[in-house]
DNA sequence: ACGCTCACATACTACTTGGTATGTTTTTTG
DNA sequence: CAAAAAACATACCAAGTAGTATGTGAGCGT
């Protein structure tokens, strides 16, 4: 099964150039796509353009694989907990907890993925850049369907009530993602702290804010 | 009263530039702010780079403008309904509304607030550009602080129960604020529509996702 | 030890773009 | 109605940047 065949593994191949993808990340997530530099993210790496550009053909590229690795640790840390037998609104909830938790342990990434569902009308030039376009586009509503389906399957079993599922998980999923635009680790955070940020996020999309009668 | 003392008014005073505000936020929503050259904000015009810089010093000043006048219209939705008799609980989701929808129909504009201010967090040059970006950011926040101020009246008269109210509170916004990502009006859209919408998000917001035991 | 390939660095170019300097036309004012 | 100012348009430049072409040293198979 070579790599090259699924659409969720960026070309890091055997190759360590996982730490362009950091770097890029971060620049990206810093500054923005369009003010990052490829220079920039050079610099970040500690070596030149010539590094980068071995291995990326451009910067498009390059903010592709960003977003496909991204992407790669969604589905990673959501899948695992979206079968089993309790009923839907607890795995759903679990789904919820993951992506809270993989949105701030891979802020970077993550913030670039956000970031580039908005460039949708990304200047993309070329044929072959409109098509990578659109796959990224496809995974993005392949993992939002995820949630959809957990979310209808508990409005069958009766534990989850919702006027709209569609809205309902797109609101839940914009309220995580916009942890890319407020969280940013505290100094000495532990993992028991992000634990406990992820519950309290949960708990707010799970129960809202009306008190119960 | 002259409007250079008001923070959250632009000055567009007896001049009817509104009309760049509105192309730059248009060409900003679209291709983002670096992506945006002022040529294309002048295309959308039918002008030039001239009837924009002789209105802007600097494409700074275009885009805090465009942003101010995004808040302004955000305060000017939200500051009627958030003080009455009745249950903070429901003065809440009363501003929920307003804001879902003033988002809706000030998209372009409202996308530039979303997806603003932290691009430019560190690319700040001229010490007056800090000031203005320091005095945008707190706009924002006394923004956000109209939503918590009401929702810990709501823990008090027991209208509403949350484990941490800072966070609802940001879980709410956030959810709002990502219609900017997906939320484009369809070709015959009324108001009506635009009012269902936003019943279901705040319904969301409100009573959350678990069904009643 | 020799060639060959990989993994970069260096040097350079063509093009974009923010900003300016300077016209030109319309409106306001005295 | 003349003159001044406002409201633009035109022409231009300096700076930054994506991408390329080429150099170079280290490893590696033979």
């Amino acid at each position: 099964m070579s790599s090259e065949k699924n659409p969720l593994s960026p070309r890091i191949d055997k190759t360590g150039n996982i730490d362009i993808l950091i770097a890029a990340a971060e620049c990206f997530m810093e500054q923005g796509y369009h003010a990052t530099s490829i220079d920039d993210v050079a610099r970040r790496l500690g070596a030149t353009k010539g590094r980068i550009y071995h291995y990326y053909r451009s910067k498009t590229e390059l903010f592709f694989d960003v977003h496909r690795e991204g992407m790669r640790r969604n589905f990673e840390a959501v899948t695992p907990v979206m079968k089993g037998p309790e009923p839907a609104a607890r795995r759903l909830s679990a789904m919820f907890r993951q992506h809270a938790l993989s949105m701030m342990e891979n802020l970077a990434l993550e913030a670039v993925v956000v970031q580039g569902v908005e460039m949708h009308r990304f200047g993309a030039t070329t044929p072959e850049q409109r098509r990578t376009l659109a796959e990224l586009m496809t995974v993005r509503n392949d993992f939002e369907s995820l949630f959809k389906r957990v979310a209808y399957e508990g409005v069958e079993d009766g534990s989850i009530r919702t006027s709209d599922v569609s809205v309902a998980v797109k609101v839940a999923l914009g309220a995580i993602n916009w942890l890319s635009i407020w969280y940013r680790p505290r100094p000495a955070e532990t993992r028991d702290d992000r634990e406990i940020l992820a519950d309290k996020i949960v708990d707010s999309i799970m129960q809202g804010l009306n008190a119960p009668d």
